[in-house]
DNA sequence: AAATTTGTCAACCGCATTCCA
DNA sequence: TTGGAATGCGGTTGACAAATT
């Protein structure tokens, strides 16, 4: 246990405030090529004037390649919901529930619309609780059962049902499902930095759940805050060893089209020679490799929606990495506005197609 | 059309926790 | 066992955009 705090880094020499495309292009280069063991040395040797944490903080809320950006889905609400009535404000345990999500998004998301609907909701219900009260009390309490049951309107009804139902989410109690697991971004940092051999699977163990972005289990609520520390072993934060992942999840949205549709993929790993980076090289087809495997896991199909298509899925792709490079302005509008990939595409521009493989210590 | 208010979200700050020599 | 260093986490801020007056 540390006493004194070191300063995280001379502020008076470091950068802050929004990133700027070169910074962002400057440290995904370095992080893929030399993985990143070190925050606080990080910017230094990648030649960003930026502090360790910066650095960290911009590559996990929005560079790394899974982040899901855009609007969330009411499931994905729902879920957060009930996390945060079971787990508070853990924001990066509730995002360890939604791959791709970040804990800073769901934090954000929470504090912006949820909480804010959560207390109108309450508020609404108080004053029908309220309401019945004063109503009842008027009357003299031989009659209260008799009045509740020839009184209550349908209107008084249907809030009745909806308080219920208030009360049953939040005395529920869910049962973790064993054949999903969960994820942990401390584990996925972590554990990947322990093993050595797929460097992109390892990153990618936190998102070998993708599959259960549509049935997400919900931990049962903590009793006391001390015993979070032993659930780990076989309990529903058991996320599993290192490189345990079948496959990599790249989770993504069409970040200009203010599109509700996101998407999901799911990379199958169990065959180490897929690589993740050769497959995004491989622009023809990114992800003909995937279409060529084996098979997709089961799950993968009862996660997507009924018209899972693999090659709207590969365009969906094509899309998350133009809007990237658009984004960061690596890629020349063309007369449509949208930039291209593939042979049109100046390569000297886009990363994504320049990139060598990945090191094996990507992701320590 | 301009001014003001409200909403959103990336980024920062600092404490807590973990790692390691 | 201790203490410094590194990282993780949650609260907060501030810039910008959208909505409202």
């Amino acid at each position: 246990m540390g006493r004194g705090r070191a300063p995280c880094c001379d502020k008076s020499k470091v950068k802050t405030g929004p990133w700027s495309p070169a910074e962002d292009l400057r440290l995904i280069s370095f992080i893929h090529k030399n993985g990143y063991s070190n925050w606080r040395s990080l910017p230094i040797q990648a030649g960003l004037s930026r502090c360790g944490k910066s650095c960290r903080l911009r590559w996990i809320n929005y560079l790394r390649p899974d982040v899901k950006r855009g609007n969330f889905t009411n499931e994905e609400e729902e879920t957060i919901i009930k996390l945060h009535q079971t787990l508070g404000n853990k924001w990066s345990k509730i995002a360890s529930y939604l791959p791709g999500r970040t804990d800073n998004e769901i934090k954000n998301v929470w504090n912006t619309h949820l909480k804010k609907r959560l207390a109108k909701k309450d508020e609404k219900n108080h004053k029908n609780q309220t309401n019945d009260f004063s109503r009842t009390s008027s009357f003299s309490t031989s009659s209260t059962s008799s009045f509740m049951s020839s009184y209550g309107n349908n209107e008084d009804t249907e809030e009745l049902v909806l308080d219920e139902g208030q009360e049953g989410l939040a005395n529920k109690s869910y049962e973790p499902k064993e054949d999903i697991p969960t994820t942990d971004h401390d584990h996925e940092l972590k554990e990947s930095s322990s093993s050595s051999n797929s460097s992109i699977s390892c990153d990618a163990s936190d998102y070998s759940n993708s599959s259960a972005r549509a049935d997400v289990s919900i931990p049962e609520p903590e009793p006391e805050p001390e015993q979070e520390e032993e659930e780990e072993e076989g309990s529903l934060f058991n996320f599993g060893g290192p490189c345990e992942a079948d496959n990599v999840t790249i989770a993504y949205d069409q970040v200009n089209n203010n599109s509700d549709d996101h998407q999901v993929i799911e990379i199958p790993l169990e065959d180490s020679d897929i690589d993740f980076w050769d497959m995004l090289d491989n622009l023809d087809d990114p992800f003909q490799s995937i279409n060529e495997s084996p098979q997709l896991p089961q799950e993968l199909e009862a996660s997507q929606s009924s018209n899972y298509d693999h090659h709207t899925e590969i365009e969906y792709c094509r899309e998350w990495l133009r809007d990237l490079e658009n984004e960061l302005g690596l890629v020349e509008a063309t007369s449509d506005g949208v930039g291209q990939l593939g042979s049109e595409i100046d390569h000297s521009k886009c990363y994504f197609q320049t990139w060598p493989s990945p090191p094996q210590n990507f992701g320590v």
